[in-house]
DNA sequence: CGTCTATTTGAATGTACTCAAAAGCGGTGG
DNA sequence: CCACCGCTTTTGAGTACATTCAAATAGACG
């Protein structure tokens, strides 16, 4: 999982500039505090294809993506994959629900490209809610956005077509398409990849 | 929306005993801090197919179910409609996205059957989290859960196919059948009442 | 350069949809 | 209390669209 040779270069006090930018736009933390949290990070170098978490063990973490792009998802019984997030740059992922009930995960995560990882445990994020209060607004405010674009998400799989779901998919994310393979996008629309094929051509011919 | 013919009655210290046990559930909060709380509620008696939130209007409020079922919706372009939401008694109903970006609601809540809500405003739930930090808390807990379910329920609208989903919603709500019209349940599960009405079949002949 | 994987294409199949109509059910007023 | 009306649910037939399976092509990587 980790590797040696690598090739992301961080200045000592560049690598937790995404993070900070990132924990800025929701609650406002002193230096001395964004110091308290960043000494319980851990990097995580992680080379394409490599895995954060697997399916069964317990996900007792939080990861936020500094750089690259990591996908979660959980494998029903026909061996078949459903993405449930992609997490490029400034985005955060985990299993929550392992997370809160430490309970085996029912997903895994898994990078898409090499990617650059801090990695926040439970235990020490615990810790972090009861000395930084304004944290668990912080916290509060994550999960709110998170459980809006999941809802959105719920809400365009039932009532809109694939073809403009993706359409919509390239919209906010124009480099998805060249970044992430086909059939995990396939995977996260809950379509083939045949037909996203398909889709694909039939939008590239307007 | 409000009625004066009424068939709920409560003495009036059994009308938060299902808000007050809600909250347990999550946080501890003393006698007082129950007491402020039920101080800024408002119950509301819905009838059947009464509206509690229109699609355009900003949604200010939170809204537990004492009694009864509501359900929140979203129409289409063509008219057709998405079901986010069943709440049913002590459960917890809103427009998250509305509410949070104080954005016009780009859902609808409305009434299934004849319902007892217990309304909280958003400026005085602001308040209370001030007063009361451990709401900030049990906001939280509250949001975590909803988003795990709702992800639940993504992952399995991608993943298995609607014949299961219906079983499964049977299995965890067995009165849904009863209380809810098919029409609406289909809109739950994003298919047609007919093909609903085909699954039923095919279910109670096995 | 060769191998392995990802993507595209084609044809046949099946499932869910639409449209139309009949049956069932609940509520209302005579 | 019953008859009627409107709405929900069921059933049927035809259709459209995504899927499956199989094969060909294109790309990535050592």
């Amino acid at each position: 999982m980790l590797t040696d040779k690598w090739h992301f270069y961080y200045l000592w006090f560049a690598m937790y500039d995404c993070l900070r930018h990132n924990i800025k736009q929701r609650v406002l933390l002193s230096d001395r505090e964004f110091e308290e949290i960043e000494a319980v990070t851990t990097q995580v170098l992680l080379k394409k294809k490599c895995s954060l978490l697997t399916e069964g063990t317990v996900c007792d973490f939080f990861a936020f993506v500094n750089k690259g792009c990591l996908r979660s998802f959980s494998v029903n019984g026909k061996g078949a994959e459903h993405i449930v997030q992609f997490a490029f740059e400034d985005n955060w992922i985990s299993d929550l629900q392992s997370y809160i009930e430490e309970k085996p995960a029912t997903l895994s995560i898994e990078s898409i490209e090499d990617s650059d990882i801090l990695v926040i445990r439970k235990e020490d994020m615990e810790r972090l809610f009861h000395s930084i209060p304004l944290l668990e607004r912080w916290m509060r405010l994550l999960l709110q956005n998170a459980y809006v674009a999941v809802q959105r998400r719920l809400n365009h799989s039932l009532s809109i077509p694939a073809e403009e779901r993706y359409a919509a998919l390239l919209r906010f994310h124009p480099d998805i398409a060249t970044r992430v393979p086909l059939i995990h996008i396939a995977a996260y629309l809950g379509i083939t990849p045949e037909s996203l094929s398909r889709i694909r051509r039939q939008l590239s011919s307007k």
